[in-house]
DNA sequence: TTGAAAGCGCTAACAC
DNA sequence: GTGTTAGCGCTTTCAA
């Protein structure tokens, strides 16, 4: 039964029948305390419901217990930070701390310079345009981002993946499968995860020898704007075989826009993607794309966060997050067109 | 320049020449220092870098400044609870709030039983059956829930939208273009979306005398699931002349199923969806869906919320949340299979 | 093995 | 219009 006054240490230690201290002891198991005294403690302490005051504790120990984190607010590919966000709240409850959002929005609230109330940061996913990301990188805050930041600056630790290594392994792929001419549809250089993958794939055509051909469409582009270009390439370029649609909502929405254009992908044009998900598994056909394990890095965002702020690793980290290729029915063979 | 020791508002009262309570007053604009000491205040926080310390604030206020937000960990309407997400924190950083999520994870940290340092939540979509939303909502603190909660106790506040209504409206609509036997795919009733659908459904049968036709799926089913369900009902009910997929992810990746069914969407089945997205916009044909405007849902409940935690409004309140039926291509006009 | 006391940074009550 | 004082609930010295 709960009291008409808050249940507080003090509570629990004049209960107890011992000083504040010694409750505060027993209660996070300090080993200053005999046995029979700490039983006693933490059996009055359940039974009072008592529940620690997180802002003293913090205001006293001059943390706040609380990691912010940072995200695009890009809905095309909501499921990969949907997942990013669940696993950085996974791995954070996990070492007793909290997850605060927070936004590129600039309410009224944004005004207020309020310094945002964590003890550091993830950022998954900065935008090199993106005001706050460069507010937040400058917070002096430890700071954690998932990719590289292609602004200016440099986070504490970095979790990225080698998203050029995959790619490159999907080229050969669809190589050695006959392509001829592959093309790129990819965001703008605003993102690095975006930017290197561009670099691959330009890479890659001149040591192969292939012309490049790639067009761009904004970071947060949704599925129509994403049609609109690759029926415009699929005209413009009739000779292409193979199409690359980095953006993961990006290659499910086109395969009606494939098929109008008389293509028949997994036969004579290939499709693939750079982040899989949902859709692209169940697609129909099936569509190759790269797994970037999404909840993993949002996870190890949030651990190697904690280990800068333990002070377990030194500032300037980068960890490899690893990510795989999964072929399927969009790309298994090429026929002519 | 960021000195070495924390700058306080000691730091600010003693460099300004006044005291403490002078210079808190000041820099909170409570209009009761000269606006030149309040001036003189504001600039030496400003050359010093003065940022309030959150928890001093909040345990002297004994309010946190912050809300709770918890989920279903449903990745395949992401982009749905994405946009609610971000819609909340918007709303929450207009009020000068924080927002910290809650999963139903159970990880290390869910084992110390850390009440949430929050002043108030919100629950999106609770399902009877989580563990976690039961004991939120047992938490005492002030909650808002989107769309009611089918366990056991009440929110102090209720965002809801007339999902019954606006289904409603599409069967009409079905009925209207000479659909006879609509067939519905639909989460079971551990969430109060699916069962209000459910429920709608079997009403507007009976009332029409048609013969009901549901298969129930997980709240959480993927399109593979999904899939499976819709296939077997196919073969099964061959007299079948609409479908609706509840869940967003659903109708979209069913189009490949119908096709291989042999059925034409639009033409011979019409589709349509409980949930809007991008998907349901881009399919080809274009899916007839409720938008249920998840991002307004968001800031609703949070700005619900924050009424009650200023006492503008009392508990009990339940608020409507406009949703609105999108006819397109897939349900527009029907012929004979 | 335990207690008493100091104080984290801030704001509200009460002076003047 | 401004200063002084007393805490918010907790942890951490320093004594006993």
């Amino acid at each position: 039964m709960p009291q008409d006054r808050q249940v507080t240490i003090i509570t629990v230690a004049n209960r107890a029948g011992v000083s504040k201290t010694t409750a505060s002891d027993a209660l996070r198991g300090s080993g200053r305390v005999s046995e029979e005294t700490r039983r006693l403690v933490t059996d009055v302490a359940a039974e009072l419901g008592y529940v620690p005051n997180g802002s003293a504790r913090h205001l006293r120990r001059a943390r706040t217990g609380t990691i912010g984190l940072h995200l695009p607010e890009v809905l095309p590919r909501s499921d990969y930070y949907m997942s990013f966000v669940f696993g950085a709240v996974q791995a954070a409850a996990d070492h007793g701390y909290d997850v605060t959002l927070l936004t590129s929005g600039s309410g009224a609230g944004a005004t207020a310079e309020r310094r945002p109330r964590v003890d550091g940061l993830v950022l998954g996913d900065p935008l090199a345009a993106d005001p706050v990301v460069e507010k937040l990188m400058s917070s002096q805050l430890p700071t954690v981002t998932c990719e590289r930041y292609p602004g200016p600056g440099d986070p504490d630790g970095i979790v990225w993946s080698d998203h050029g290594a995959a790619l490159r392994e999907l080229l050969d792929h669809l190589a050695a499968v006959g392509t001829l001419r592959p093309a790129l549809i990819v965001p703008g250089d605003e993102s690095d995860w975006a930017a290197s993958v561009h670099r691959t794939y330009r890479q890659w055509c001149t040591e192969r020898g292939v012309v490049p051909l790639t067009r761009a469409v904004p970071f947060d582009a949704n599925a129509d704007a994403t049609s609109t270009v690759a029926r415009n390439l699929l005209t413009d370029e009739p000779g292409l075989d193979a199409l690359i649609a980095a953006p993961t909502s990006a290659a499910a929405t086109l395969l009606p826009v494939i098929r109008e254009a008389g293509r028949r992908v997994g036969d004579d044009l290939l499709l693939a993607s750079c982040v899989d998900g949902p859709a692209m598994r169940f697609a129909d056909p099936a569509i190759t794309a790269i797994d970037v394990q999404p909840r993993e890095a949002g996870a190890a965002c949030a651990e190697l966060l904690f280990e800068l702020l333990a002070g377990a690793v030194a500032p300037g980290v980068e960890r490899l997050h690893p990510i795989e290729l999964n072929i399927r029915e969009s790309t298994r063979r090429r026929n002519a067109p």
